[in-house]
DNA sequence: TCCTAAGCGAGACGGTACGTCTTGTCTTCCA
DNA sequence: TGGAAGACAAGACGTACCGTCTCGCTTAGGA
């Protein structure tokens, strides 16, 4: 046990290169922001950030990937409704959407990397292939990809366009917007399980 | 007058470049391409480049920025259907898509900049826009802005999907599939107009 | 004929190099000059420093690798004496030193880099041992080596000494010094040829 | 009392890291070792090396300072011979670095740094200087340096050059050369005492 | 057919960011 | 609680691009 002492200076180290990432995404977009930049206002070594990033990709990654997961979870979470409605992310991250309009345009929107955009897209992947399995009898595997790879296109479309413009609608409004949109053609598409929600745990 | 004289050179000049452009994406993708790579390869001088465009963008927008609008151009004109059917161009493109693999994966998947999917963003939009007001009785433009973005992100996904991925269907399965996934989702949120937008299931 | 145009740039870029390198020298001591300062000084690019110099060191010995040889030119320019005299390059190098006593004593002296000194034994050795084989019947190779390494040692090392140390002697001083200490014992080792001045060109 | 105490993990760590610098310096010479190479080959911890010794250099000298002060004693120590040869370190110092030509060429040769030189060069110059105290009635102090300076530079000069090349010469070779070139310009520069110095060709 | 402005290749240049390396200090943990 | 381990700030290194620029050479296309 007890393996991989963290050491409070790493962690400090790490938190402050994070927050100065985050800091200058918001001000200059991801793709203006350089290695410099960020160790500068870190007040950290330049060699100290490449001990602890490869990249300014990674530094994003690393702070970031667990972000999507961790919506995943909170989502999850609300499982108690007893797992009757599909997509229950949705709601959920349009509205921290909403709450961190800034930071979301930053990293979701047209100014950042590719890089959250892909990690995103593989986590609402995971989320929503799991809900179609879930939902409906799926025989083919393609089918299954086809359908995954439309849910997440359209709601990470949504996503974006939402945060684009100023105030469109609400977080409620456009999940129902989203919805409304996707399910009847995933329904159609992949045919209903057996009852809508299926016999599964609870 | 005599304004813009063509110039053989210049024509001569501008075609190496892009040739060069497209052959050096085809190997290594848009982002890893630079600028000394295409004067290399075409065989000029860096300077007559900056002469002609001013980025790598320039060179690939004035290449392509015409494509999508020709693509769509193709599209509509085959309204000789009498228009009864919606997003006409997708199964073109699709086709397109399939016959040019290389290029199109080059250009629109994820080893291609941002400008062209951008590029093809706003004509698909435009696209999918008149068709929407077409065969739906809009009464409320967010709700059209909303349906036009469901519609492209869910076909430039699905296209990105079957580009990357090795022969998974025909263009004519994946145009259903799209069909299929899209078509019911917009009659219901835009409601229907003239009733001969789809013959889906309700 | 006319190959390699010189281009007035490169010269221009390369003694603003050089004059910014020997001016740092003179104030830091060669190995506290940085590749920073001297473009900096130079008001030059980075890259272009390493556009004509792989090093820094490159830049001293591309200035300086013909100073040597050019004393050594003078030197030997000074056969109207016939040729009687061995060694005409230590009063004329004295006197150098003597003229720019700050500039050699930042290239020859301790605090230099053993790049200059390297350029100058490699040079002085050529001049002693042309001289030697001038002026005695050398049979034994390896013989003539030791003396060459004996002469150059003690030229060099005397000469170090006299710069380190505030206005010890005139420049005739320290070469009578050199002349009394070291020819004694490379005439009796190496042996004298045929007369003092052999029959060599006059 | 009890003062210094020797603390058995502190001399293990200084010998440790004395070997590991020895070992690197016969590898890559000793400007291309570096700090680290060093405390990773003696597994020790980089501050633990700074705790003993202030920089590479000091490592260097704190381990081999002594030596040609060792040197030297057992040269002095023969002096029962009378004391009537002058220089007699020079055959002994030869005859060391023949033993350990490896550990010789790394330490005085070209790829090693400056200290010890100028360490050797320190001692050499007292044995020098006494010798020729002993040797010569020298009015003038600073005849006294330059004669030592000679000496030294030529010894030194012929050294680092039979240490460089392969089996040129046995210790008892290159140190009758080294007498034979240097006895004779230092009895005629200096005068001659007591005359027993050289018996030189007058 | 000549001549003259342009297009052009070649590539030097100032900049800027990169990722690596090394140094000497400073903090943390452990025995 | 004192010393080893190693994280850290600092900053130089050499490389890779960028977009600007200056040079002459070639070469159309109008005279």
């Amino acid at each position: 046990m007890n393996r991989e002492r963290p050491d409070r200076r790493v962690i400090r180290t790490r938190r402050a290169l994070r927050e100065a990432l985050i800091g200058l995404i918001l001000e200059k977009g991801y793709d203006a922001v350089t290695v410099g930049d960020i160790v500068d206002r870190a007040d950290v070594g330049r060699s100290t950030f490449y001990a602890h990033f490869v990249d300014k990709d990674a530094l994003l990654l690393g702070g970031f990937s667990a972000l999507p997961t961790l919506w995943a979870e909170e989502s999850r979470g609300s499982d108690a409704d007893g797992g009757t409605i599909p997509f229950t992310f949705s709601l959920k991250m349009f509205r921290h959407a909403d709450d961190q309009r800034r930071l979301f345009r930053a990293l979701v929107g047209q100014r950042s990397g590719v890089l959250v955009q892909r990690q995103l897209d593989r986590v609402l992947s995971d989320l929503v292939r799991a809900d179609l399995e879930r939902f409906h009898a799926v025989g083919d595997d393609r089918a299954l990809e086809v359908a995954v790879r439309f849910v997440v296109s359209a709601y990470v479309g949504l996503l974006g366009w939402w945060l684009e413009h100023p105030t469109p609608a609400t977080p409620e409004e456009i999940d129902r917007a989203f919805r409304a949109l996707v399910l009847p053609g995933v329904a159609g598409f992949l045919g209903v399980a057996t009852a809508n929600s299926t016999g599964r745990s609870t």
